[in-house]
DNA sequence: TGTACATCAGTGAACGCGCGTTCACTGATGTAC
DNA sequence: TGTACATCAGTGAACGCGCGTTCACTGATGTAC
């Protein structure tokens, strides 16, 4: 698969280095990553590497920051398939979350990982908090449009009740060889297909 | 604080290192533990905990099985001071997970890490499955007390919202500098004390 | 179009580090008689 | 109650390991004239 010809200057080797991380994560997860490692699968000397990153966080944060971009599109894509019902396009960014989470589960869990990320970072933070942006404006609009009138005042505590569910979801099934009731182990997609849609009839939003 | 007499027998070498590997990991995080860092705080030499624990995994797998055997307990004394009635057997259940996570956010943590546990301990696994039946069995039961009549029948998306709910939660305000939606950094006491109740409300169970 | 030269993007050896574990050992404790 | 001896629970030096990063270097590329 590699190229034959491994020239001097390798033309690529900072697009390279950010899919080895991500692959590597993906493998061993995020704290079986080495910058040795990346470099080793890209053929290339341990000390290439500081041509193109800081050091090892500086790699990590912008695989983390590419992550969160993507996140934000899908979130964005999600919201606006949903037109002008505000519950659906926060049943469609639900559902677009844990899709993200499950279809990306190593950038998923290098997102949140913020020990091993460069919180100064700006395009990290710029584009982490853009997607939180996106899930938060569904979550507030949805919330005019409460299941219980007596209960809507509070939108705090639907907001964080929505948020939870999808993060929540996400971790329960990435981390655990996940159990579902009967004690079969449940593949990503059997969760994606199944489960999710299920669980999602439960979001505390009318017609959701 | 330490004993003046550092005995050359220890006499509780073993819950000290328990002790010292629950700090560890609550100050540095489950990656910052090491296994010479707790028998340096112990006093010990780095030789001394295989008198204890097979190796290193050994030890993060007993401390990850006392948590296990607490956060059980934890659930079950809520359960039982739910009484007869199965929704707030189900909210008191959630309360309390959700508390458990954020008291003991280094076991919490380790707990869900299977990654650095081993996995054929049956300590581990007799406490951690004894744990998520006290839950399911609050879940399920508040099952038969649907909100919505025509929902009733797939009580499996319930059971996941409600699990994801409380684990998201709990990860949400520990893994992040948590941020409300006004942007401001919530305490873990504001959490448990205000949002936690307020969000517990949208639990998709009838009189939760 | 050719050439001098600066800059870019690699090499590979070496650094010091802390790690988990092993090893031969020894001091303290417990037990059998 | 004393004593011989086995076992337990430590020591501390040493092992090999892989890590991130630094360093002086050099080959390849781009640019000015």
């Amino acid at each position: 698969m590699k190229k034959k010809r491994a020239a001097y200057h390798h033309g690529d080797l900072r697009q390279q280095l950010l899919n080895a991380t991500e692959q590597i994560i993906l493998e061993r997860g995020v704290d079986g990553f080495t910058l040795r490692e990346a470099a080793r699968r890209v053929g290339v000397s341990p000390a290439a590497p500081a041509h193109h990153f800081k050091d090892a966080r500086g790699l990590l944060t912008e695989v983390a920051a590419l992550g969160f971009r993507d996140f934000g599109d899908a979130l964005q894509a999600a919201d606006e398939a949903g037109g002008a019902d505000p519950a659906e396009r926060l049943r469609l960014q639900a559902a677009a979350y844990v899709r993200f989470a499950l279809q990306h589960p190593a950038r998923f869990q290098l997102m949140f990982r913020s020990d091993k990320l460069d919180a100064g970072n700006e395009e990290f933070s710029r584009v982490s908090q853009r997607a939180y942006r996106v899930l938060d404006g569904a979550i507030h609009a949805a919330t005019h449009t409460p299941l219980d009138r007596e209960l809507a005042p509070d939108s705090h505590g639907l907001l964080l009740a929505v948020w939870s569910i999808v993060h929540g979801f996400s971790h329960l099934v990435l981390e655990w060889e996940f159990r579902a009731p009967g004690s079969e182990t449940v593949s990503k997609e059997e969760a994606l297909n199944t489960l999710l849609p299920q669980m999602l009839r439960y979001l505390p939003v009318k017609g959701v």
